[in-house]
RNA sequence: GCGCCAGUAGCUCAGCUGGAUAGAGCAACUGCCUUCUAAGCAGUAGGUCGGGGGUUCGAGUCCCUCCUGGCGUACCA
């Protein structure tokens, strides 16, 4: 279904042909004055110059094309060459039948759908979850099911650090602490056990401790280093005990992001790519692209339309360790044997840009990823406190991602318990989904690649333009068609009588303009601001309009097919966002 | 040093690719709950868009320059 927008370009740029003018000055665009009309065209203004004609005269001539249309109420030619566009009532009451009738409410698929690999989560095994995480996990999460909605088949991959010298100080650690397990034993033969010999919360405490330890115990830290060398080349019994650290810490992951509704396809890691990193490394020498520097093995990335220096990128160290870079590379070779991806977008710290801009070229240049798949960056940025610096808790550490959704859901339960509006047992759901609400929408509404500031008190407020004003008004229009006594699904819309009627429709049907332009953009900001419009317009509409008591049924069913079909795009959005309404709150 | 990003109301942010009078939300002040949930609605006040040049009919938006802040810049991830 064509957007609204651009059925009036359209006509406009008709009239503009009609008389006698480049049909593309009739680019029409949403007013940036509502008071005066509903949509505009500036095209007389561009034209006067090509024209040598006053923009006034251009845009009276264009008016009066369009003054016989059924489309428009009002047309007028202002001041130094306006064009100003008022909807007819029908018009836009067509418009949004046709929208309601339609799938996706007439938001068309891409033409071209896509294989789209998201890599966004990346948590670290054995380490709690901290605020960090929120962001890759809650814009990936968005930008995946935006990406779903037009057609594309997407994977999100948690990819998490799960290889490398902090696994090598968790296994020197367990084996300082237990000794006698048979992972540690040379003379062990057979099976090795079936539990794991730690928990969750022991394993979240063994690894700190162990990092402390390396920096200040050179013996131990050799054993982290000897350890992680053994581990990456099969040593049965760190291979084993390695298996049992990421089976504790894959359930508590799950668990966790499940809290967060966030899913993802493909629980791959660093440790996945290991196979591929030899055959590659052996690719890039005979290729010529791999050489020796410094003692290390890089791959010159430096491009001569650089106006900064781009450092080559290492693969491996001159002890002979590989890196991150290596396994980035590594983990694109798998990405293409495993799902051939026409698309790889990463959701992560934008401070990591320089990193993949090299590990791009690496692959480009070696042939890694075809020509034609696009790979992207998606730089986030960091969540300050409210002095501006990397959030930290009133102690100095880092936010555990528990603490914060615990200490929101307290929040919203007790006043939840005040409102006394939610039945006792639906309590705990209902405030889960408003925290929810008010951590992602509070996180999206920001731009991805901005800082922003991450205050515990203004998520805590719940007033104006948060995720709890989103479901408040979804709630209550819930509220108001539950009571209704006709049937919802029957109701038919009714060419607006008031303003607020009309706002609300007006609104309603740039539905698409915003989805596609979120698509387009990765950009789940925009979706934000746009519910952030529909909803205010929604409250104004129902709050001025006596609904259920109106006495004109046809109104009365009106006024029920609108507030429901706000409702039905409201919860496509806030689908969209990663979250959802509850029944009342 | 070089590069990238940012600087808009007291605070947190928009500003749809150059258009009319720069917009929201918090905080402040004023109204509205015997009528569909006041997590709401209506309103008041608050600005040399970091400074200075330029491009044009027209600049928060494009170009140049300077100032301030953040981040990144070969063997951490």
């Amino acid at each position: 279904m064509e957007k609204l927008v651009d059925l009036i370009s359209t006509q406009v740029a008709q009239a503009f042909a009609q008389a006698g003018f480049d049909a593309n000055y009739g680019r029409v665009t949403v007013s940036n004055r509502p008071d005066l009309c509903e949509y505009q065209c500036n095209g007389a203004l561009a034209a006067a110059k090509q024209y040598k004609k006053a923009p006034m005269e251009i845009a009276e001539v264009v008016a009066t094309q369009l003054a016989e249309s059924q489309n428009f109420s009002r047309v007028e030619a202002i001041r130094p060459g306006f064009l100003n566009l008022t909807l007819s009532p029908l018009f836009l009451q067509s418009y949004l039948q046709q929208m309601a009738q339609s799938a996706h409410f007439g938001v068309p698929a891409d033409t071209q759908p896509k294989t789209i690999i998201i890599d966004y989560g990346g948590p670290n095994v054995a380490k709690p979850l901290h605020i960090g995480h929120l962001r890759s996990a809650i814009i990936g999460e968005s930008i995946k099911r935006i990406y779903r909605y037009f057609g594309n088949t997407v994977i999100g991959d948690i990819h998490m650090g799960d290889w490398g010298l902090q696994m090598g100080l968790i296994i020197a650690e367990v084996q300082e602490r237990m000794p006698d397990l048979p992972y540690f034993a040379d003379t062990h033969t057979g099976a090795y056990p079936d539990a794991a010999p730690f928990t969750i919360s022991q394993l979240e405490e063994i690894y700190p401790t162990a990092s402390a330890k390396a920096k200040v115990d050179e013996t131990f830290a050799q054993k982290a280093h000897n350890a992680t060398y053994q581990l990456q080349n099969g040593h049965p019994g760190y291979t084993a005990l390695w298996k049992q650290i990421m089976n504790v810490s894959v359930a508590d992951l799950k668990k966790n992001y499940a809290n967060l509704d966030v899913e993802f396809d493909a629980w791959l890691g660093e440790s996945d790519a290991q196979p591929y990193i030899a055959s590659m490394l052996q690719m890039l020498q005979e290729k010529g692209l791999a050489k020796q520097s410094e003692g290390a093995l890089v791959v010159d990335v430096s491009e001569p339309s650089d106006t900064k220096e781009v450092p080559p990128c290492i693969l491996v160290k001159s002890v002979g360790a590989a890196l991150y870079a290596t396994t980035d590379l590594a983990t694109l070779v798998q990405r293409e044997k495993d799902f051939h991806p026409d698309k790889i977008l990463y959701v992560v710290d934008k401070r990591k840009s320089l990193h993949f801009e090299q590990v791009f070229r690496v692959a480009r240049k070696s042939g890694i990823i075809r020509p034609e798949t696009r790979l992207q960056f998606l730089g986030f940025g960091t969540m300050n406190g409210k002095d501006g610096k990397p959030f930290k808790t009133r102690e100095g550490g880092v936010m555990r991602l528990e603490a914060l959704t615990k200490e929101i859901t307290e929040f919203v339960a007790k006043k939840i318990a005040e409102n006394q509006i939610v039945s006792q047992d639906c309590i705990d759901d209902t405030a889960r989904l408003i925290a929810m609400a008010a951590l992602k929408y509070g996180d999206l509404s920001n731009q991805a690649t901005k800082d922003y500031i991450f205050d515990l008190d203004r998520f805590s407020a719940f007033e104006g333009n948060t995720g709890p004003y989103i479901l408040y008004t979804i709630v209550r229009i819930k509220s108001i068609l539950s009571k209704y006594d006709g049937d919802v699904s029957a109701a038919r819309l009714v060419p607006a009588s008031s303003q607020y009627e009309k706002d609300l429709m007006l609104i309603l049907s740039r539905f698409s303009d915003f989805v596609q332009l979120a698509y387009r953009d990765s950009a789940p900001n925009v979706l934000c601001s746009y519910i952030y419009e529909l909803a205010g317009a929604a409250n104004k509409f129902y709050h001025e309009t006596k609904i259920l008591s109106e006495p004109d049924p046809e109104k009365k069913s009106g006024y029920i097919a609108l507030i429901h079909l706000a409702k039905l795009v409201l919860e496509t959005c806030i689908q969209l966002l990663g979250f959802s309404a509850p029944e009342k709150m």
